[in-house]
DNA sequence: GCGACAG
DNA sequence: ATCTTGTCGC
């Protein structure tokens, strides 16, 4: 892990040049082994006082069964920016994928990897801080045009920027709105889609990530049971 | 100056 | 993200 990228910016200014700086620490192309297991990353606000709850669940990437729950308590060290969430939740994030007993093959985030401003938002910085493939995620958009894909569970067309390619709207379920999937570290864009599609068999949002929500929002903020792994 | 703006 | 009830539709 590199804790140097998961320091609390001094201001939003300086959180901009990091983000420039680090966004060439990402690789858009595949570098994955095996995939066997994938874990969902999520963060909850039980309060206001900035309280928060971040969670791992790891998956069996054939048979998408939970495999084990980790949750950390922590308090916010950065307000919520939009193109700097990152520095919000990756450092807890972090810290529960870290607490898992065995590192994960990939990793799907709630938010947005190279979709982003600086092309280089949560998953990016979660995947470059952990060295770890990561795919971004997100239930809405953030930057770049997208062109509504067709109809029907697979479709998707690419969030353009010019004539860059930022990600991918990707239509999980027919009938629902489309997710925005785009490359966080060491995936690139048709295995990230090829993924996200694979881990939503049923839902809109892939399984990766509703039981990471599920675990957080079920996850007291103040004293409670520290939750153990999950047999 | 007027919108847009991940969770 | 979070605050919140009923309601339209498959």
């Amino acid at each position: 892990m590199r804790p140097d990228l998961l320091a609390p910016p001094p201001n939003p200014q300086v959180a901009e040049a990091w983000q420039r700086a680090w966004a060439g620490l990402v690789v858009a192309e595949d570098d994955l082994g095996p995939v066997a297991t994938v874990a969902g990353v999520d963060v909850a606000y039980h309060d206001q006082s900035g309280e928060l709850v971040a969670a791992a669940a790891l998956l069996d990437a054939r048979t998408l069964t939970v495999l084990e729950e980790v949750t950390v308590r922590d308090q916010a060290q950065f307000p919520y920016i939009p193109g700097l969430f990152s520095f919000r939740e990756c450092s807890p994030v972090a810290r529960a994928v870290e607490a898992l007993s065995r590192r994960p093959d990939l990793i799907v985030c709630d938010g947005h990897g190279r979709a982003h401003p600086r092309r280089f938002g949560l998953a990016c910085h979660l995947g470059v801080a952990l060295d770890l493939p990561t795919i971004g995620c997100g239930k809405t958009r953030l930057t770049g045009a997208e062109t509504p894909p067709g109809p029907d569970r697979g479709a998707h067309t690419p969030l353009l920027d010019g004539a860059e390619v930022l990600g991918a709207t990707l239509r999980t379920q027919s009938g629902v709105r489309p997710v925005y999937v785009s490359v966080g570290h060491r995936v690139s864009l048709p295995t990230a889609l090829t993924w996200v599609l694979h881990l939503a068999p049923r839902y809109r949002l892939p399984e990766t990530t509703r039981a990471a929500d599920g675990l957080v929002r079920r996850t007291p903020a103040s004293p409670g049971t520290q939750p153990e792994a999950q047999p």
